[in-house]
RNA sequence: GGGGCGUUAACUCAGCUGGUAGAGUAUCUGACUUUUAAUCAGAGAGUCGCGCGUUCGAGCCGCGCACGACCCA
C-alpha cells in the first residue's frame, strides 16, 4: 500500500526504534494499572486549585494518550482508559534527565502507564503528575486530526477500532447497544423465558422468504443454507415441551444492503405457549418502552429530529383500518377486488400473476401507509395470503391473528399466533412451492421434519419477531443499519497497490 | 438494477473560463517548567482513486472502471 511508506509512519519507526536503542521496551506486559481514571476525579474532589493532594498517595493508571502539549522541561498530556480520561503533567526535574529523554519520543496514540499523585492546575484541572512511565505499546500510525475527529464514513466502518479510540459518541451507541441486549434478556427471563442456541446452518432454510446463503459441508457432501430465521426451530420446541423460548442471534439474507439492510443482522425471536398475539402486543410495548426508559432515562425520544412517544398504551388498528385512515383509501374499494386490482394498477404496482387481493393490500399498506405510522403502532389482521405461518382467525379466515410493528416508519417487530395445524402447514407449504415466481434463489422447499413435529402436537403459542439493529438504531438515534454495527459489511478494500486489469466482465 | 454525488498531503478540506498543487491540523528541527485546538520561528511531506481519450497542455473536460455515501426500485 502506497500509505505504508509515507514520512509521518517512517518517522514514528525511527522514533521507535530510537526509544529501543535507548533500552525501552515498546510493548512491555508488566504494568498493571492499580485504578481505572474514573476513581480519581471523586479522590480530588475538594482540592483547590494549583494545590497538591495532602495525602501524598500514589495512583496508577493506564490508557492512550489523545492529547500531547510539549515543552522544553515539562509536558501536559490526556490519556484515556474505557472509565474516562484525565490530564498527566510531567517534569523534567521530577523524573530525571534520562527518563524524560524517552518521554520526548512519546506520541499521541501510545498507550502507557502512569504513576503519580493528585494535583489540580491553576485552571482547576484535576491532573496526575506523574513519577513513573512506562510504555506499554508504542504507536506507529496517527490519529485522526483531533480537532474534526473522523468524520471519513467509509474509515468509519473499515476501521472501526479508529472510530472506537476517537468518537466517544461511536463508543457510546455501542455499550448502549449491549445494555439493550443485556435488558431484553432480562427482561424476557423474568417472565420465564429460556434462551436457546438453535442451528445457523440449516438443510431447508425457513420460517421466512428471503435469499439464503448457501454453504457446503465436504464432510458430509451436502449443501447447507445459512438461516434466514430460526423460527421453526423454535416451534420445534414448543412441540418438545419447552413453552417459553427465545433467541437473539444473527440471521442472513442473501439481498441488498442500505441503511436498513445488513446482509448479517441480529433478530430476536420469541414464542410463548398458550399466549395469542395480543398478549404479545401488551408484551412488546411493555418491553421496549421499559428499555427506552431504562437506556434513555425517557419514553420521549427524537428519532433523526422527529419525536417519537414510546410511552403505552400503542396504538392497535387493522391493516384495513390503516388503509382507510392512515391511507385514505375508501372503505368501497377495500371492498370490491376489482376496484382494489385499478386502484394498485393506478399507483404503479406491480404484482405477479398469482397474487391475490391481500397481496395487493400489503402492497398499498406499504407504499401508503408505513412511512406514516411514526408513534409506535401494531397493524394487526394481516392477509392470509401474505402470513404463510400465521394462525388463522377464527371469524375471518382471509386474515390471520398476526400484527407488525411500526415506529418512525419503519417495521420493527412481527408476531402473530402460531399455526399450529399439521395439515393446514403442510397445505401452506405445498402452496408456497407451488406459486415460487420466477426468483430461483428464494428456496422453498417442503421442511417435512418440521411438519413431522406438527403432527406430535405443539400447543398453542403467540411468537414474534424483533429485529435488534433497528430496535438499537431507534434507541440511539442512528441514522444507519451501519452505526449500530460493529463491523457492517462493506467490499474488500482496493489495495492502491494492486492495479491489475479487471475491467472485464 | 437505475439516478445524480464524492474520492486532492497522515487527518479535515480549498483549488477560478484547462496553464504543472494550497491551507489548517498532524509530523520533524529549534525556543519554551501550569498547558488544554499551547505559543513562536523554520522545514519536510502529494501516482490529485485507477485507466483510456480530447488537448500544445488535464486535479479540472469526455468515456470506462473501482470504492464509498445518499435517493429510487
Amino acid at each position: 500500500m502506497s500509505k505504508e511508506n509515507t514520512q509521518v509512519l517512517k518517522q514514528r519507526r525511527e522514533k521507535a526504534d530510537a526509544l529501543a536503542d535507548l533500552g525501552v521496551n515498546l510493548y512491555s506486559n508488566s504494568f498493571k494499572p492499580a485504578n481505572r481514571i474514573k476513581e480519581l476525579p471523586p479522590k480530588g474532589e475538594n482540592l483547590e486549585a494549583e494545590t497538591q493532594d495532602e495525602t501524598n498517595y500514589t495512583y496508577s493508571i493506564s490508557g492512550r494518550i489523545m492529547t500531547m502539549r510539549k515543552f522544553g522541561k515539562a509536558a501536559f498530556f490526556h490519556i484515556t482508559d474505557s472509565s474516562g480520561k484525565i490530564q498527566v503533567y510531567v517534569k523534567k526535574a521530577d523524573l530525571g534527565d534520562d527518563v524524560f529523554a524517552t518521554f520526548k519520543k512519546w506520541d499521541v496514540g501510545d498507550i502507557v502507564g502512569i504513576e503519580g499523585k493528585l494535583f489540580k492546575t491553576k485552571v482547576g484541572e484535576l491532573s496526575v503528575r506523574a513519577d513513573k512511565l512506562v510504555m506499554i505499546s508504542k504507536s506507529l500510525r496517527p490519529l485522526p486530526e483531533k480537532f474534526h475527529g473522523l468524520t471519513d464514513i467509509e474509515t468509519k466502518y473499515r476501521q472501526r477500532y479508529v472510530d472506537l479510540i476517537v468518537t466517544p459518541e461511536s463508543r457510546d451507541t455501542f455499550k448502549k447497544r449491549v445494555e439493550i441486549v443485556r435488558l431484553v434478556r432480562e427482561f424476557l427471563s423474568n417472565r420465564g423465558f429460556m434462551e436457546v442456541e438453535t442451528p445457523m446452518m440449516h438443510p431447508v432454510p425457513g420460517g421466512a422468504t428471503a435469499k439464503p446463503f448457501r454453504t457446503h459441508h465436504n464432510a458430509l457432501d451436502m449443501d447447507l443454507y445459512l438461516r434466514i430465521a430460526p423460527e421453526l426451530y423454535l416451534k420445534r420446541l414448543l412441540v418438545g415441551g419447552f413453552e417459553r423460548v427465545f433467541e437473539i442471534n444473527r440471521n442472513f439474507r442473501n439481498e441488498g444492503l442500505s441503511t436498513r439492510h445488513n446482509p448479517e443482522f441480529t433478530m430476536l425471536e420469541f414464542y410463548q405457549a398458550y399466549a395469542t398475539y395480543h398478549d404479545l402486543m401488551d408484551l412488546t410495548e411493555e418491553l421496549i418502552s421499559w428499555i427506552c426508559d431504562e437506556v434513555n432515562g425517557t419514553m420521549e425520544i427524537e428519532y433523526q429530529g422527529t419525536k417519537v412517544n414510546l410511552a403505552p398504551p400503542w396504538k392497535r388498528m387493522t391493516m384495513d383500518a390503516a388503509l382507510i385512515e392512515v391511507g385514505g383509501i375508501d372503505p368501497a374499494i377495500l371492498a370490491d377486488n376489482d376496484k382494489l386490482f385499478a386502484l394498485v394498477e393506478e399507483k404503479g404496482i406491480k404484482l405477479e400473476e398469482q397474487a391475490g387481493p391481500g397481496k395487493a393490500k400489503t402492497e398499498l399498506f406499504e407504499l401508503l401507509v408505513e412511512e406514516k405510522l411514526i408513534d409506535p403502532t401494531f397493524v394487526t389482521a394481516y392477509p392470509t395470503e401474505v402470513s404463510p405461518l400465521a394462525r388463522r382467525n377464527e371469524e375471518n379466515p382471509d386474515v390471520t391473528d398476526r400484527f407488525e410493528l411500526f415506529v418512525t416508519g419503519r417495521e420493527l417487530a412481527n408476531a402473530f399466533s402460531e399455526l399450529n395445524d399439521p395439515v393446514d402447514q403442510r397445505q401452506r407449504f405445498e402452496k408456497q412451492i407451488a406459486e415460487k415466481g420466477d426468483d430461483e434463489e428464494i428456496h422453498h422447499e417442503m421442511d417435512e421434519d418440521f411438519v413431522r413435529a406438527l403432527e406430535y402436537g405443539m400447543p398453542s403459542a403467540a411468537g414474534e419477531g424483533i429485529g435488534i439493529d433497528r430496535l438499537v438504531m431507534l434507541l440511539t438515534d442512528a441514522p444507519s443499519i451501519r452505526d449500530v454495527i460493529l463491523f457492517p459489511h462493506l467490499k474488500p478494500e482496493v489495495l492502491k497497490q494492486s492495479k491489475k486489469q479487471k475491467g472485464d466482465k
